[in-house]
This record gives structure tokens, sequence and C-alpha cells, in this order.
RNA sequence: GCCGAAGUGGCGGAAUUGGCAGACGCGCUGGAUUCAAAAUCCAGUUGGAGCAAUCCAGUGAGGGUUCGAGUCCCUCCUUCGGUACCA
């Protein structure tokens, strides 16, 4: 036996017993960190540091380079570095991954499990444009901030791994993704996406020339320029996605936003609808993010139908020209066409609506209606989406002046203009029926257009009379009615019907419409990655309209130095402000000048999944043989933030990946978890008035002006009340100096006006970090919204105080392990305190039960805490089964236990079944599903023992004199019920 | 308005998916230890009645299915998220 270092022997002394001649006289390697300290106590300062230092060193979570027969990767979505820092909401995601990749590894999985930044973004250059600092300069900052606050809480990353969306090494390839973008169309009948160059051009368009071919070229790619109406964002100085518009105010800072037409890049996302939507199927997701996901790419199915705008008198010759032409792919100039989901209903459209901006309104405008239109059409143009979308959202518009014929029965019905009609969805115009739909019914009462049911509501709706005489509305389905021919058909069979006739005559067509719309990808902001697009100038510096992408053996494209990053007011890029060497560049005799441009946060965080594989790579974004290993992720754990649209737009550029060949799975994602917000602690709020004399909650309602007022018409505020001056009366919480007042008792999320912000660097401080860690995972299901409490996190640090004192003697001047510890195996009892809790942590952390899992080592703890004997073997299995949970504690202890190396390496223990097993069970005898008795059992014990067993029992027999059983009840193992009267 | 999730002690939350409601933790009460406090340990802690054994009530409200319901079904209420004229 090796001699022990004198600064070793603290930790072996066990009791009498000398460890350095029994089996836990194990040698210690001198790559265990030194021992700054010597501390009986649980000192998280001084362990915590130091084991992350030694993982550090040691590369302990290292992704093994090629995985082995399981692999499993463990994704957080990464944070975006603000300058706050990392809230509690962070670690709350990141402790649950970091427990199942450390638990994966303890079961011989390889585990990939990294983290990086999502770093560009528009707080950094707010900051830039204040401070005249760069926004690099800041955002550096922020990441060192970052990973020393992650490093602080002991995940277990291969921080080898870890990227950045800024790096220039990470961009280059988010450029070359869009290049491939740029290099890609989307063929319909094989439903993918296939190279630019296999695109087949019409004829016509070869023979109109090099420039109609290239038009026609840059209209399939899946990036494409479009002349968009936008929402121009004047104090951000920039154009926002409509998803980044909150009831028409930026998502960022609330600032107002103008819609104004820009020329844009955009991404055919819509192209991937279907395959978005179906791909959903195969997802191990939340039910209610498919559900998101599915709503908002919002598929329906109904009919494109088209109207004859000419003269009544020629509405016949259409038609019978119509049905031998067929139905035309682009609606000709004598027919308006609509959209709609309810063709089954088109003998009761009344009138027809088209949007301000439908490209055939000026044709439609009659002369002596066209100045009205015009100034509808001017005044909806400058309503922001704030404007329209505020206030109860009365309906408007203007009657054109001119008749569209219906096809099914020749009649001719009223255009008008509205703005309640979308430009962007269907064909921005409508059919309206008033009767069977709630907003066409709405317009119609408002102008007097006439209201004709065509569906029958069934027996009972409540208001049938209403409805059948044109006063009501009715959106269900039903049995037609004034439908000519279709009438008694139910809404189903009139549907199929009449979309088929309108096909047989070229009048009409089944159709399917998607709520989501072609994703706006520029930005005119500064910190972004640029475009890696030239556009071809003449002579005279002039855009000829043609453009290419940069060789992607010339990427990255790099920002340009720029001396301010201040907008200008202007939709125009801070880019263009560049110098010339920047901006100008010279290909083959042609001179051509950059996109300027930038891409939104959206496009970094769209891959970089795919980065952590092969970050390092210089020669592709991703090693293929590397990809086909690794991916998809097996799980993703993330905000519900994110739910729609990151989500979206990377299963979106995966799709394009995977139909490029650059990726081998058609989904990236395969499980997804959301953690649930944590709100800040539980506070108790009371309104009082101008005199400061407290209302009721009950007696305060809402104001006209949008504030809080008394019955009485008090003017109210809400104030926080101390907790000792509240108590509980029924079902809610009383002013304890006048149980009149009530109070309200919620936890609100945390912000920096509430001031009700956790900081992780003083939860550390204070409790450490596998207390910070334990606790969160304490607090209650992964998913769950639920509020902080620091007196929660004092629990849980204690439950680790009892851990430490379980294995060592604090009492002691120096480190002793607690005499209690024996060499000997667990009695029974013991025995199978262990196997259970064994069994009950692997299931739940396999399950992702957290909280329950720790309660469960929690009773284990109590359990031989109160043990005079206390086997060495049971707490090293313990400390396994904590490690992935509390990892620098039980380093530690497993250290001072004699141990070597890195408990990480430890393998999972495995339950034994038949130390579960108890010669007895007490199971309940209930009378008519009440508990009246227990008996003692056996486990096994068949029903008919079991009733046996709670007949004889001398309780049951007394309660049971003076009464009949009428039926015997026996579940194995569990209860026993009689029936008695 | 529509969609989704959830309502269990003073609080956070458990409950082999239909089988002993309240595990575990916080808080609180009492006790031990201490000169004292902190820390620690022990006991108690859903409400009501009773000296007690015990009894009664009880999982947002009301109804239903069942031998048995926190769990399943119907109606309603409240809270929190999401969404906003998508024809």
């Amino acid at each position: 036996m090796p001699p022990f270092a004198t600064w070793l022997r603290p930790y072996l002394r066990l009791g009498d017993q000398s460890l350095e001649s029994g089996p836990l006289a194990t040698r210690f390697h001198t790559q265990h960190p030194p021992l700054l300290t010597i501390m009986p106590r649980y000192t998280p300062a001084d362990i915590e540091p130091r084991w992350q230092a030694y993982w550090e060193e040691n590369k302990t979570f290292a992704t093994p380079e090629t995985p082995g027969s399981k692999k499993r990767y463990v994704l957080d979505m990464f944070p975006y570095p603000s300058g706050d820092g990392l809230h509690v909401g962070h670690p709350e995601g990141y402790t649950a991954t970091d427990i199942v990749a450390r638990y994966a590894r303890m079961r011989g999985e390889s585990v990939l499990h990294p983290m990086g930044f999502d770093a560009f973004g528009l707080p950094a250059e707010e900051h830039a444009i204040k401070t005249g600092e760069h926004p690099r300069v800041q955002t550096q900052r922020n990441i060192d901030n970052f990973t020393r606050q992650l490093k602080m809480l002991g995940f277990s990353y291969d921080w080898d791994r870890v990227l950045a969306t800024t790096d220039e090494r990470y961009f280059r390839w988010t450029q070359f993704i869009f290049l491939v973008l740029f290099d890609t169309w989307f063929d319909p009948q094989q439903q993918r996406g296939r190279p630019i160059a296999e695109l087949p051009i019409p004829d016509q368009i070869r023979a109109a020339g090099e420039a109609a071919v290239d038009d026609y070229i840059n209209s399939r790619r899946l990036a494409y320029l479009d002349d968009a109406l936008v929402n121009w964002c004047p104090n951000l100085g920039t154009v926002l996605a409509n998803e980044e518009v909150v009831d028409g105010k930026s998502d960022v800072g609330s600032h107002p936003v103008k819609r104004i037409p820009l020329r844009q890049w955009m991404l055919r996302i819509t192209d991937y609808a279907e395959r978005l939507l179906s791909g959903l199927d195969d997802l191990d997701w939340p039910t209610g993010i498919k559900k998101l996901q599915s709503d908002w790419i919002g598929r329906s199915t109904g009919a494109e139908v088209d109207f004859f705008v000419g003269e009544a008198a020629k509405f016949e010759a259409w038609k019978s020209a119509r049905g031998k032409s067929g139905f035309p792919a682009k609606a000709s100039d004598d027919a308006l066409r609509v959209y709609t989901t309810r063709p089954d209903t088109l003998y009761g459209a009344t009138y027809m609506v088209v949007s301000p901006e439908h490209p055939m309104l000026d044709q439609l405008t009659a002369a002596d209606q066209s100045a009205e239109v015009k100034a509808y059409c001017e005044k909806a143009s400058f309503k922001s989406d704030r404007e329209r979308t505020e206030g109860d959202r009365e309906k408007s518009g203007v009657f054109t002046g001119s008749y569209a014929i219906n096809p099914v029965n020749g009649k001719p019905i009223p255009i008008w203009v509205a703005d309640y009609v979308l430009a962007g969805y269907g064909t921005g115009a409508i059919m309206a029926v008033p009767a069977h739909d709630e907003r066409d019914f709405e317009f119609a009462v408002q102008y007097e257009l006439p209201i004709i049911p065509v569906v029958q509501p069934p027996a009972d709706a409540e208001n049938r009379d209403d409805i059948l005489a044109g006063k009501a509305c009715f959106a269900a389905v039903g049995n037609a009615i004034n439908s000519g021919p279709m009438d008694g058909k139910d809404t189903a069979e009139v549907k199929q019907q009449i979309t088929a006739q309108l096909d047989a005559e070229g009048l009409g067509n089944s159709a399917v419409n998607y709520k989501l719309r072609d994703w706006l990808f520029s930005r005119q902001r500064f910190w972004g990655e640029p475009f890696p697009i030239l556009h071809e100038i003449d002579q005279a510096g002039n855009a000829t309209g043609r453009m290419r992408g940069v060789d992607p053996s010339e990427l990255p494209v790099r920002l340009p130095e720029l001396e301010d990053f201040k907008p200008h007011g202007r939709p125009e890029p801070p880019l263009a402000k560049a110098g010339d060497e920047w901006l100008y560049v010279t290909i083959d005799g042609k001179r051509y000048r950059r996109e300027t441009n930038t891409m939104p946060q959206w496009a970094g965080s769209c891959w970089y999944y795919l980065r952590y594989i092969d970050p390092h790579n210089d020669s592709a974004l991703i090693d293929p043989e590397k990809e086909a290993q690794w991916m998809p992720v097996d799980l993703y754990v993330g905000g519900a933030e994110h739910a729609v649209l990151h989500l979206l737009y990377s299963r979106f550029w995966h799709k394009v990946l995977y139909d490029r060949g650059h990726v081998s799975t058609p989904e990236p994602f395969g499980r997804l978890i959301n953690q649930g917000m944590i709100l800040g602690e539980v506070e108790f709020t009371g309104y009082f008035d101008e005199n400061d004399q407290p209302v009721s909650t009950k007696d305060v309602k809402k104001s006209a002006g949008g504030g809080r007022e008394s019955k009485d018409g008090r003017k109210v505020t809400l104030k926080s009340i101390a907790d000792d001056q509240v108590e509980k009366q029924g079902e809610g919480f009383v002013l304890k100096s006048d149980s009149s007042i009530k109070v309200e008792s919620r936890a609100n999320k945390m912000s920096k006006s509430r001031g009700n912000v956790v900081n992780p660097d003083v939860v550390v401080d204070e409790y450490g970090a596998d207390a910070l860690r334990l606790y969160e995972m304490f607090m209650g299901p992964l998913e769950a919204t639920k509020p902080w409490s620091m007196a929660g996190v004092g629990g849980v640090r204690s439950f680790l105080d009892r851990v430490w004192r379980m294995i060592v003697d604090d009492q002691q001047d120096e480190l002793v392990l607690q005499s209690a510890l024996s060499q000997g195996d667990c009695d029974d009892e013991q025995n199978r305190m262990l196997h259970a809790t064994i069994k009950k942590v692997t299931e739940d952390t396999d399950a992702m039960s957290f909280n329950t899992a720790i309660a469960r080592m929690m009773e284990f703890t109590n359990f031989f805490t109160r043990s005079q004997q206390r086997p060495i073997e049971a707490m090293k299995t313990f400390l396994i089964l904590l490690s992935p949970y509390a990892p620098h504690l039980c380093e530690e202890l497993w250290k001072i236990l004699g141990q070597d190396g890195s408990i990480a390496h430890q393998s999972w223990p495995q339950w034994d079944e038949a130390a579960l097993v108890q010669s007895s069970i007490e199971v309940p005898v209930q009378f008519n599903g009440k508990v009246k008795s227990k008996i003692q059992v056996s486990p096994d014990a068949k029903p008919d023992e079991m009733i046996q067993a709670a007949l004889e029992d001398a309780k049951v027999q007394s309660l049971l004199e003076g009464k009949n059983i009428v039926k015997k009840i026996a579940v194995p193992g569990r209860l026993v019920n009689l029936v008695v009267k």
C-alpha cells in the first residue's frame, strides 16, 4: 500500500478503522485538484470552482470523436448574450439537459452536449449607437460574462465546441446556406427543392432573351427580391418581420410601425408549408406546440371561384367559353377570382369584397365612385397595423360601382372594397356570404346589404328563426336551402358537388391555402450577417437588375468597418455607408455593388445545431459523415416563446438542406421540451385609494380610462403588502387589520421594473451552484410555470448539508468521516431503501421528472442519516445517483470516500428487483370505498386470500355486525373493498 | 372572441394513470441541545368535533358513470399563456 500524503490523512480516518489497510485504501491520483482548505463543513464556494477547473483541465466532458453504439445529442436553445447576464430562467432548462447528459454518459451513451451564443441582434447595436462602442466589443464582453456564469453552474458542456453566430468562421456558413437557398427552386410536382440549374425554362421565356430568362430564374429562387409592404419602424431604423410586430408596435421596444413598400429579400417558406405541416406528425413534441405550428401554417381547403365582371348580357357567352377553355391558372381580366372554404354557400353570396391593394381595383371602380374609392384606399394605406387592429374594429368599405355575376345562378352582385379583406391571403378578394360568415354579416348589416340564408341550422339551434329570417349569422354546417338543385343536401355533399360542377364548367377549382407568408429576410441594420450577393451595375453606377451570389470560396463576406452606426431615419441600410473598397467589386470586367441589407437574427439560430457537430470545419458547413452519426437532435429544451418562429424557420432551412443533400434527416429536432417560466416571489398586493385607504379587490373594477377604480368611483392603485399583514380567509387572503379587505396573492413575471429579478450570481454566492441547480429542478415539473422562492433554495441547500453530514463528521476540527460509516452490507431494510431509490431515481430521470427523483433522494438521506450503520457501498451508490443533479458535491464526497478520478466516469447503478420484495405488505380494507381498517398480507396474495384476511380482521368483523356484504372486491397488492348494506 | 394549459393544506408541489389524498420541501407549533442565539436533532402540522380511541367533511363549483373519482364524462366559474378580421 502506498503511503498517504499527510494532507490526505484527515480524509482517511474512519472511526476507529484504518482506511490505510482496508478496501477503502485506494490511491489518490496526482491529477486530483489540490485541496485549498480542508473544511469539515460543506463549503460550495471552495468545492465548486475546484471541480470546475478539474473538469476543464481533464476534459472530462469532451465529446467522443465518433459516437459509440448509442448516441445522444442533448441540446439547449442557445441564449442571446444580453448585457444583463443570465437570469434564473436560463439555468432551468440548462440544468435539465445537463442532468440528462450526465446521466446518459454514465449509462455508457455517447453524448454531444454543446453550448453557444446567438450573438447578432438589436441590443448590441442600440448600445453601439448610444456609446459609439463597436457592437463586437460589447458582444464579446457579454459572451465572456455568460460563459463565466455558465461555467460557474457546472454544466457539462463540451466547451471546445462553443460557437457564436457572430464568429466569421460560423457566419461564413450561414452565408453559404443563404447561397443554397438562392440556388434552389421548389419543384411542386416532386415537392422538394432542386438546384436552380435544373429549373425548366418555358420556351416563350427563352425566346424573349437572356434578361427574361434571368428574371424568370430569379422569380423562382427560394431566396428572392420582392417589393413588399413592409413593417418599417422609424425608431429602430429597420424593417421588421410580421412576427416581430405586436399590436402594431415593435416587439423590441414597442415603437410604432408603419407599412411602406420596399424591395426586400424574401424566403419562400410557403413552398414548404405542406411538408412543414406533415412533418409535425413524426415529431415527439408537446401537442400544444405542434398545434401552434400547424395553426401558424394555417392550412385550409376550399375552392377558387371566378366571378364574371363584364356586362350581364355577356355572361352566358363567357361561361360557355370557359366551359371549353377550362379554369385558367391565372385569373383573366374579365373575372374576379375569390378563395372560399365554403363553396357550398355560393348561392348565398350577396356581394363581393376586394382588398384596397387588389390589382383589379382600378378596373373595377366605376367613374362616379372613383373619388370615394380612391380616398378610401388612400386612408387604408396610411393606416398602420396598429390602427387596423385597434379598438372594436368596426368595419368600413366603399362600393366600387361595379358588379360581378354569381356563376351558379347568373345573378349580378355588387363589388365593394374594404380593408377587412386582406391582400396577402387567398386571392385578396372574397365572395361575401353574410348569412354564414360573422364578418360578412357585420358588414352587410352596417351597409344594408341583402342576407340570404342557404344553410339550414339544426332544429335545436337557439336563434334558428332569426337565422332563417336573415337576422342572425350561422357559421356551422347543415342542410342547404335557397340553393336551387342543392337544396336538402348536407354541407359536405354540396361542397363537393358545387366544386365539381365549377371545375367541369371551367369556373372554379378546389384549392388549398395557407396563412403562412413568405419570410421577410432582410434588415436595415449593421449587426447581422451581410448577404453574399452582388448587384451588377452599369458604367453610370446604376443597377442593371442582374445579380449573382458571391463565390462560396470567397466567403465570408465580412462586415465593413464603419465610423458610426446610427440609423438615418431612411429605410436604407447602414452598410450603404461603407467605403467603396467594401461596397464595389469587379469580376470578369463587370462591376458589382454589394447587397447592403443584413440578415435577421433568426438566420444564425436556424442551423447552429448542425455546426456543433463539426464546429471547426473550414471546408464544409458540416462533414456528412459526422452529420449522419449525430443527427437528429435527440432532446431539445428551451422556452415556449420560440414555439413558432425559431422552430419553424429552423425546420424550413433544414428541409432545404435535406433536399440539397447537406443533411440526412428530414427533421432536425426529434424530441422537444418547453421549460416553463420562472416567476418572481409570491407577493401580496392590494388596492389603495388616494388617501392610502385600502379597498377590497372585490370592490375594484376597470375604469373607462383603462386604470382601476373602486365601485364608488375612487381612483385606486396597486401596492405590495407585507406577508405578516395578511391572513387566510375562505378562498382568499384579507388584511389582518380589516378582514373585510380582500387582497391578491400572486407571483409576477420577473422584470426590472418590478424589481423582482433574481440574479444567479447572488444565489450561487449565497447557496452554491449545486443548490441552485437542485432547487430549479425541485420547484416542480420542468414544463410548469412556477414562482421563485429563496426560502426554497435554502431548503434544498440544507438537504445538501445533510448529504454532506451523512458522510462527513462536521463536529470535528478537521475533515473526518462519520463514524457511522461501515464496511458492512446493508440490512434488509436499508437494502430495500437503496434499491427502491435507484429504481425511482432511474425511472424519474428517464422521464425528466426531476422533482420527484430529488424528493426520493431526500427520503434516502433522511433514512440513512438516522441509521447508525451506514454501509459505504450504499453511500457510494447514492452519490452516483445524485451526481448528475449536484455534481460538485458528489465529486467532492466521492473523493473524500477515497475514490479515484471523476464520479462522472462511474457507471449508473442497477437496481435489484429481489431487494424490493417485502415479506408482507399493508393494504387497506374499505367499506363502500372508505378505508375502515388495514391488514397485513403477502405481496403476491390472491384476491381470495386477501378477502379472507380482511374478513378475519377483528375490526372488520366488529364493523360488519348487523350488515350484509353485497359484494367483495380485491385488487392484488393494493386493497380490499367490501360493499356492505 | 377563439385556441391551449391549469385549479389539491398557509406556500411550492406528490399521488404505479380509476385503488390508503397531501410524498418531498418551505413555513408554522412544541421539545432537545445552548449562558443565549444561529445551526442541528426529535415530534407535530388539511379543516371541524372530542380528554381520547375515534368520527365527520375534504382535491375550483354543480351534476353523472363506478364497488371505488384529484384522476373518466357533462355544465359552469376562475387564473395563466397564445392569438387576433386568414374568408
